[in-house]
DNA sequence: TATATTTGTGGTAATATTTTGATAAAAATA
DNA sequence: TATTTTTATCAAAATATTACCACAAATATA
């Protein structure tokens, strides 16, 4: 069950919406003051954030929100706000905000950006494809024919390398500061072992070796 | 400053998405509906287009990338989908630099595509051509009619070598240091038969022989 | 702590590339 | 033109690089 927290001063509406949300099933905490949410941020975890960014009162919205992303950078959070202004404001500092809503606004229409966002953040998340293979970044998953290759972390890590910059060619240098780091003076024979632990998983996977040099995914 | 062109029928989504793309700096064209779009298809140029493929109405992602392929070649598109099936569709008869994403997706994840693809097209083009060959300083390959010629990586250097300073003479000394460093200390002649690997494999290349001297590309 | 999983190492086999050395061809020189 | 010097060509030999594997070490998990 999620955990959301609403932050509105409204009273009628901030009750309002909160029986929107049990109807949904969801579970929440509701603050009429901002040094109230204020005080509470940290106290437990938060699935999401409905945050209104004028809230009568000496906090406002950008106080909360900077507090929550020095906690958690990833957290959703959804504005609303009757004042255009406000929404670029919030725009312009943050790129972890999820979503806005100008206000008034309809309960139904602020459920169905909460489904969402909660969708989208907890449950689906980014894939790529190549060949039969179904990659998930968020996820670290890798589906062939809808069942799971296992990929331990340096093979995952490899992989996405690969995909992130299709017929790149990688030198062993290039791969040994990108998966084991700066610090790493082991011997570059693990890229080798790993490229084959790799091919061995997903033998689709077109990887060329350039002699002399590295690897690369075509 | 680049521009994009975002076709969307999801309102909030595509405002969302909007605003994301204008705090990056990007420079935004946005469409809520299949037909507005393809009628401004051609009418500027687009540097990279975001694609819904369902759009609740007559015209399709389909259609529009079409039109786009039917105009340019090469410019980058990113499509999203909320079912699995088009994108498979879309793999199937795309094959330009484009890329795929499923719905429901974070901005953020979005915005890491863009950027990711805007700068590998278009800012880290590492593509040099000379007569039919199109030389990928990157992915370190060459390109013939399309067609991959294999060099090896003594090859590609020198390759590379004589591409970075066209028309410069280079003694058997100079190419010596450059492609087997300066603590080679065997006979000059490989040089001689490295050059000779190269022409066979790219005939094309205009490699001068300076009697008594060395070699020069012109 | 015990157990399972993942990662690193070293040796060998398999491959790909480069060098060498011999000879032919071309260019310069006298 | 004859001679010398330099370059081109080629294939076999030498070398360098990579694939593969099994096991040890390290790390994570229960």
């Amino acid at each position: 069950m999620y955990k959301i927290c609403l932050v509105e001063d409204e009273i009628s509406l901030n009750n309002l919406i909160k029986s929107y949300m049990e109807k949904e099933g969801y579970d929440v905490i509701q603050f009429y003051k901002g040094n109230d949410a204020l005080e509470y941020i940290g106290k437990e975890k938060i699935d999401l954030w409905v945050l209104d960014i004028m809230l009568g009162d000496s906090i406002s919205g950008y106080d909360l929100i900077k507090k929550i992303r020095s906690l958690d950078k990833n957290v959703p959070v959804i504005f609303t706000s009757a004042r255009d202004q406000d929404l670029d404001k919030i725009l312009g500092l943050e790129l972890g905000s999820d979503d806005y809503i100008a206000k008034p606004y309809s309960p139904k229409e602020l459920m169905l950006r909460i489904n969402n966002i909660l969708k989208r953040v907890y449950t689906n998340s980014s894939k790529i494809k190549y060949e039969d293979y179904e990659i998930d970044i968020d996820k670290r998953i890798v589906l062939h024919n809808n069942k799971e290759i296992n990929l331990t972390t340096l093979e995952f890590d490899l992989l996405y390398m690969f995909l992130s910059n299709k017929g790149k060619s990688y030198s062993r240098d290039d791969i040994l500061n990108v998966i084991w780091g700066e610090n790493y003076f082991g011997s570059d024979r693990v890229v080798d072992d790993l490229i084959r632990r790799l091919r061995k998983k997903m033998p689709k996977l077109n990887i060329n070796t350039i002699y002399g040099f590295g690897y690369r995914l075509t």
